[in-house]
This record gives structure tokens, sequence and C-alpha cells, in this order.
RNA sequence: GUCGCCGUAGUUCAAUGGAUAGAACAAGGGACUCCUAAGCCCUAGACGCAAGUUCGAUUCUUGCCGGUGGCACCA
């Protein structure tokens, strides 16, 4: 990795005045006038040293100059602006980079390997079918994971189902159904099951059968419309209710004297590890709280040893985070705890602000949004996905179905998914003409050729970035520059003639389609050889 | 009230303790008789307000304004 090696660089050039702050970074420079890559370790350690930044940078410089396998690595170091170091990288490092690209896109990265991880996300309640609001969840977690096993983690893709008895939510279907309230009207009258349910049954015992409808038609949503493969389907009812995992972990809570009763519930004592008031777990009726199932559910992740445990939530969870880290550190929990909150997406409609409400009855639904665009030009999940990919998951997203039917046609993934079809188009005339005798490095010697060859071979860092900052809309952003630093070279230089093609040329173009493809394959995105 | 998140171009979104704050769409203009014009080139256009920390703040801190979410023995 090249961020690497300038980072390892760097340092023996600054020996102990290597500043060890997370502030300085190695990274691709944001503009080509900048180099290929660049560093601000100049002017981080001057701060510390007091000294100008240019000259600290210059002393990088110089020291690097010197150094003959530095010098092989880049055909240009210097100070720039108010004290960057910019690197240039020389045409056989990018041609050495080049060559080992197939490997690493064919056989992944090596920065994880080894390592466990359990990506919980989408864990829709089942009473209705996946709205807007859980698209971010379900694109984020989906690429993330798909980015994590590429990095070489072994990868768990769960999904919490909350199919309790004792749930307010089931009752409430119950209830619905057999016609004692209208809560969720809409999805009673969406699947329809009366026939099959005995409404003389148990309020609870009819919403989970309804419960379980739902999430059997949900589970076939997310598989084949969104093509997110879920490995564990993790039933509350059957891992943790019918288990005695909930009345273990209970038990031992009592043992070690970290619940109390009060006003005839029984609370545990989350403020002494950092929450902000004690939790219940069972209350006054006798019936376990959601919580202590979230404490039995975590606890079993946990015990199954994984070195990340990554929960993905709704803003509307915000609240729980401090709870369930509090809970870690009662019982001690060994691994890394990510919880990642997506933003809300509210409704835009007729210019004004709307609060999605399933009660008012103005909810998109995600299969709706598929389909609205599948109308338009057949690549629906492919344009959801890059819409709810692009995004970080802090933007506050603003949504409006009139704007996105029409912004739908003139989605980024196309420019994208053209860049791989004329690709292709180009790889099949060369099949008919004979190739000529020309490298890489010729055709680099072109300015907009060496652009994208450099960019492609971008490709592992950008990767290896998401697996350290979680930032997965950056492969978006990645995936795009690659398809318009194509398009350039595709102006400039001329792959294939009428009686031979341009073999370094070629070569190039073939690399940016694979890379072109995987990065859309990380995202779950096709990649058409014709458009 | 309180805790959290957000406020960047006409619009939808990026980025960053430092180099001229990037794209896309919309607007205006242009090139090309050739590998897919869903393309290429050019122009115009933005850090909510105010203080503080800093050599340097759009980025960090505080306050204010605007938006949004949590604050249940619901999940």
């Amino acid at each position: 990795m090249v961020s690497r090696f300038i980072k390892e660089s760097v340092k023996k050039a600054l020996g102990e005045l290597f500043p060890e702050l997370n502030t300085v970074n190695f990274a691709v420079s944001p503009e080509r006038r900048f180099g290929d890559y660049t560093t601000n370790a100049g002017m981080v350690a001057a701060t510390s040293l007091g000294k100008p930044p240019k000259e600290t940078a210059q002393n990088i410089v110089d020291y690097l100059s010197k150094d003959e396998n530095t010098a092989r690595f880049f055909s240009k170091i210097e100070v720039a602006g108010p004290g960057f170091v910019n690197f240039t990288l020389s045409d056989e490092c990018v041609a050495k980079k080049l060559e080992e690209l197939p490997a690493i896109l064919s056989g992944g990265l090596d920065n994880l390997t080894g390592e466990k991880i359990n990506v919980e996300f989408i864990s829709a309640n089942p009473t209705g079918a996946l709205h807007i609001g859980h698209g971010r969840g379900a694109f984020y977690g989906d690429v993330l994971s798909n980015i994590f096993s590429f990095a070489g983690a072994a990868v768990t893709r769960e999904y919490y189902i909350n199919d309790s008895r004792e749930s307010k939510q089931i009752k409430e279907l119950g209830k619905t159904a057999k016609g004692e309230g209208n809560f969720y009207e809409n999805t009673i009258d969406n699947i329809r099951t009366y026939t099959e349910i005995n409404l003389s049954d148990a309020i609870e015992d009819i919403g989970f059968k309804i419960a379980w409808q739902v999430q059997s038609i949900n589970k076939g949503f997310i598989e084949k419309d969104l093509n997110i493969k879920i490995d564990n389907w993790y039933s509350e009812d059957k891992k943790l209710r019918s288990s005695l995992l909930n009345d273990r972990n209970l038990a031992a809570f009592k043992m070690k004297e970290l619940t109390y009763e009060k006003d005839g519930a029984v609370w545990l004592k989350t403020s002494v590890y950092g929450d902000d008031e004690d939790r219940v777990v069972v209350r006054s009726d006798g019936s376990k709280s959601y919580f202590l199932s979230d404490i039995s559910y975590h606890a079993d992740k946990f015990s199954r040893g994984y070195d990340r445990v990554i929960d993905i939530w709704g803003a509307d969870h915000h609240g729980h985070v401090k709870r369930i880290e509090a809970v870690k550190k009662m019982l001690g929990w060994k691994g890394e705890l990510k919880i990642f909150i997506t933003q809300l997406v509210s409704l835009k409609e007729n210019g004004a602000s709307s609060k999605m409400s399933k009660r008012v009855g103005n909810v998109i639904f995600l299969v709706n949004l598929i389909n609205e665009i599948n109308a338009i030009n057949k690549f629906g999940v492919d344009a959801v996905r890059w819409f709810f990919s692009e995004k970080s998951l802090g933007t506050h997203m603003e949504f409006d179905m009139a704007l996105a039917r029409e912004r739908s046609a003139k989605n980024p993934v196309f420019y994208v998914q053209y860049a791989h079809a004329r690709i292709n188009s180009i790889l099949e005339k060369a099949k008919n003409v004979s190739a000529d005798e020309s490298k890489i490095a010729d055709a680099m010697k072109d300015k907009e050729a060496r652009a994208l060859a450099v960019k492609i071979t971008e490709f592992p860092e950008v990767i290896s970035g998401i697996t350290e900052d979680y930032q997965v809309h950056k492969l978006t952003t990645y995936a795009y520059e690659l398809a318009s630093t194509f398009a350039r070279f595709y102006e400039e230089v001329r792959v294939v003639g009428e009686k031979d093609y341009n073999s370094g040329a070629l070569e190039l173009a073939t690399l940016a389609k694979e890379t072109i493809a995987k990065s859309l394959n990380l995202l779950g995105i096709s990649a058409p050889n014709k458009m």
C-alpha cells in the first residue's frame, strides 16, 4: 500500500520527531496538481517543535531524496503550499502496483485476515414492510459486510427478529387482526392472513403468527429484491425467550447485586456504568423487558467470539447506545462494540417536510421506490442502492418522491455502469484485430492514461481506508472518480484502431473495467456489459 | 426542559486544523465526420450567526438561530 510506504518513509526521515498523532495523514492527493500522494506530517511535526512548517517539510524531502529506495518509488517529492510534502509516483512504481492488482481484485486484501466480525443490521420489526428509513441501514450494513469480507475478515451478517409474544407490538398486531385495535391496519390489509389464523386464539398468538408471515415476506424481499444475504436470522422468541438465556442472565445480575426492585419492577443498575439512569429488566407484571432480551442477545453475540460486534441502528435508537455500552462494561464482554446510528429519512411533500408515519399513511416503502424506478429503466435496485450508499450515515436526508423519480434517471450509478459497458465494448472490438507491441509504460506517457493508471491503483487504499473509518460512501465516490477518469482517458487515447489495438492502453482499460466491476460488486450493484 | 444529530452553490450531496472548499443535477456557452453522446471541454454559483482556542478554523470549544430525533415498566 503506497500510503503505508510513505508513512514508513517519513517516519524514518523524521526519526524521533515523527508525530504519532492521528491528525497526521498520508493520503491520496485531493487534486492532481498536488501530486499523487500527500502528507501534512511536516506541518504537524513543526507545531510540536516550534519550527517553521516548510523547514520540517524540507527536511523530509531532503532526507528522502537521498534514499535510493524511495527514489525508485517516486519521480518527484516536493514541499508545497504551507508545508505539505507531495509525492509523485514513478511510472515504474505505478506499473508495479498495476501488476499486483488482478490478484487483489480476485483474492481480496488481507488486512483483516483472521478477524471475526458480526454485523447486525435492518432488524425491522415484523409488523410491516421495509420503508425507505430501513434502506440506509440495509445498504450500509450490506456494503460494509462486503468490504470486511473482501478485506479478509470472517463476517456474519445478522438480523434480529423482534418476535417476542411478550412485546407490545406483537400484541397490538393480534388486537388489530381481531378488530380490537387499528394500529397495524395497513399491515393486516396487506397480508390478509385471516384464513390461516384462528381469531379465537390469544392475541399474542395471533400477533405472533401474523408477525411471522410479515417476516417471511420481508425476508424474501431482502434476499431477492434487495439482493442482501443474511447469514443468521436471529429470533428473539426462539433464541432468547424460549431458551433460558434471559433467565440465566437475570439470575446472574441478581446474584451480583446489580439489580433492585422498585414499584414492583426489577431494575438494572446501568447508571453505575455510565448510563443516564437505571433500566427496567422485568416489568411489574412479571414480563421481561426488551432491554433484557437486548442484553442477552449481545451477551450471546460476544460469547460467539467476535473481535468486532457491529450494530447498525436507526436514529430513534440513539438513546439505547449508552445503556448497552454500560452493560458491556458491567459484564466485561471481550471484543469491540461499534454502534452506528443512521439518521432518519424525512419526507418532503409539496415543499414541506413531514415525518413518516404509518398511522397517517405517508410512508414510502422500499419496494414502491424500486418499482417506480424500474418503470423508468429497469435498474431500480442499482439506483436505490447507489442513492443510499453515496451519503454518509450522519446526513439527514430529506426524501422527495417526485424528485427521486425525476432524478433516478440521472443517478450517477448509470455513469459508472456506462463506463463499464463502454470498456466492454472496446474489449469486444479488440478481439477482431491484433495487438501492437506497446506496454502499459508506453501508454502511461499520455497524461490521461497515467491518471487512469494511478486512479486504478488507489482501489486497495480506498478499501483499507473504509475498514478503518467505516465511511462506506467513499466507495461510491471512488467508483465515480474512476469512471470519470476513464471517460477522460477514452477521449484522449485511442485504444482500438482499424487493424490493431494499443495493447498497453487496452491492458489499462481492462484493469479499469475490472476495478469498476469490483467496486460495483462490493456495492451490490450490477456491472452491465451493455447499456 | 434535557440529551444527541444536522445546517456547505438554486437543488441533492462530498471534503478538510492548513494549498484556489469538490462533484452531480439545474442554468449558460463550446468542441467532435474516429473504440457506446447515459460521453467530453468551458463559465457562473456555497461553509446559518457570533465569540473563543490556534501561526492558521468551514473543521475544535461555547453561545445563539433554524431543522430533526431520543428522553416509557414500546421495540
